[in-house]
DNA sequence: AACGAATCCAACCGCAGTCGT
DNA sequence: AACGACTGCGGTTGGATTCGT
């Protein structure tokens, strides 16, 4: 059954706004309100206008303190950041853009951001391929290397998968993000590192304190994580936190090894202890991340062995990350696409995430986390 | 200067959710 | 519980403006 329309079409006047409507509309709702009726508001003061029109017109335009245009840096990290991490909820991105309003947002991120951010992203793969950088990451002392959250790699034997750079700046669990200030260092305590490390991998945490796994692969309900993570008590350094993995397995879509590969790589289970993690999880403290750059090292332990294990950045970012590396959409590694028509969540997260990370589902995904608010996230690229 | 293409952005549209009856 | 009225949201449209040739 259709709904009725909310008013008659034909009696009411569409197209842009006169001065004199706006004067009118603006005059009574600053005096009276809306009164909670749209529908019936414009018939109050005498508008040849849906109700609906009524409300978009002081939403976006009349409504006090709006700002138009002039988009600022700092605004523009937090659109894409949000965005790569919710979505278009363009009423949820503007909420933490005081004077800003979604439709604003949405127009900016839909005729300027995204291409920008496309751009700048085309330009990197442009840079990475003529410099035809081959990642290089010395492993020391074992066959086993690790990726961290935060931007990192993962090594295992002769296989390298890369990962993009990750979070720059993360909203704090529990949310209330509104500006800079507020962005303090996030990983004050396990439930934070907890939800960012469950947001990036889309693994799994045990409530209670390190219990090695002996299980082949950490499922739930035939979830397969790409990690488990248990804390200890004991601890209260959070960088002392242990993680039982299978990182020797990176999330499987985000690789192009055949799906027996796969599979035999899932049968291993490592435990690490990080100790270096503040590196890499510092860069949420600031706008713009803190790059690992040559001569950087990230120390780890391997539970396996007892050996405190070391990675060696050579050459920077560059090579931290693997720029033309990503995946694309069907799961097959290529470059990752930067045509104009390339504009979806999934699309524009997997200049970000690799391609397990970014759900074709945006439900699915947010099952997969814990996160109350979402994690935002933007480096400078 | 003239024209078409590209870009911008206000406004529209329809759907989904909420609320009151 | 069912229904209608209304609101809020996100996608899309189309006119105006700017840019490039």
């Amino acid at each position: 059954m259709g709904r009725a329309p909310c008013c008659d079409k034909a009696k009411v006047k569409k197209g842009p706004w006169s001065p004199e409507e706006d004067a009118t509309l603006k005059a009574y709702i600053e005096q009276n309100g809306t009164g909670g009726n749209w529908i019936a508001l414009p018939q109050k003061i005498g508008l040849k206008r849906c109700g609906k029109s009524c409300r978009l017109r002081w939403l976006n335009y009349l409504r006090p303190n709006i700002k138009h245009g002039g988009f600022s840096e700092e605004e523009d990290n937090i659109i894409c950041s949000l965005y790569i991490s919710i979505g278009s909820r363009w009423s949820i991105i503007a909420a933490q853009l005081p004077g800003r309003t979604d439709n604003d947002i949405k127009n900016y991120w839909n005729t300027r951001l995204k291409k920008k951010l496309l751009g700048k992203q085309r330009k990197e793969q442009a840079a990475a391929k003529r410099a035809s950088l081959k990642p290089q990451i010395l492993k020391t002392e074992s066959d086993h290397s690790l990726m961290v959250p935060g931007g990192g790699m993962i090594m295992n034997n002769q296989t390298q998968y890369y990962w993009p750079e990750l979070p720059a700046v993360i909203m704090p669990p529990g949310g209330g993000l509104v500006n800079q200030t507020q962005l303090d260092p996030i990983f004050k305590d396990q439930e934070s590192l907890k939800n960012f490390l469950i947001k990036l991998q889309g693994g799994r945490f045990s409530d209670y304190h390190h219990q090695p796994s002996n299980t082949t692969t950490a499922t739930t309900n035939n979830v397969q994580y790409p990690f488990d993570v248990s804390f200890s008590q004991d601890h209260d350094q959070l960088y002392d936190s242990t993680i039982t993995t299978m990182l020797a397995s990176p999330p499987t879509s985000m690789n192009s090894m055949n799906s027996s590969t796969t599979a035999s790589r899932l049968q291993e289970t490592h435990e690490y202890n990080i100790i270096g993690a503040n590196m890499i999880i510092n860069q949420g403290l600031e706008n713009y991340p803190v790059e690992p750059s040559h001569g950087d090292h990230l120390i780890y332990n391997n539970n396996n062995n007892n050996q405190q294990q070391r990675l060696d950045i050579i050459n920077g970012v560059e090579s931290f990350y693997g720029m033309d590396q990503m995946v694309n959409n069907n799961g097959s590694t290529g470059t990752t696409s930067t045509s104009a028509e390339s504009n979806s969540w999934e699309d524009i997260s997997s200049l970000f995430y690799p391609n397990s990370m970014v759900s074709h589902d945006y439900e699915i995904c947010q099952q997969h986390s814990t996160f109350e608010q979402p994690a935002y996230l933007f480096g400078d690229q």
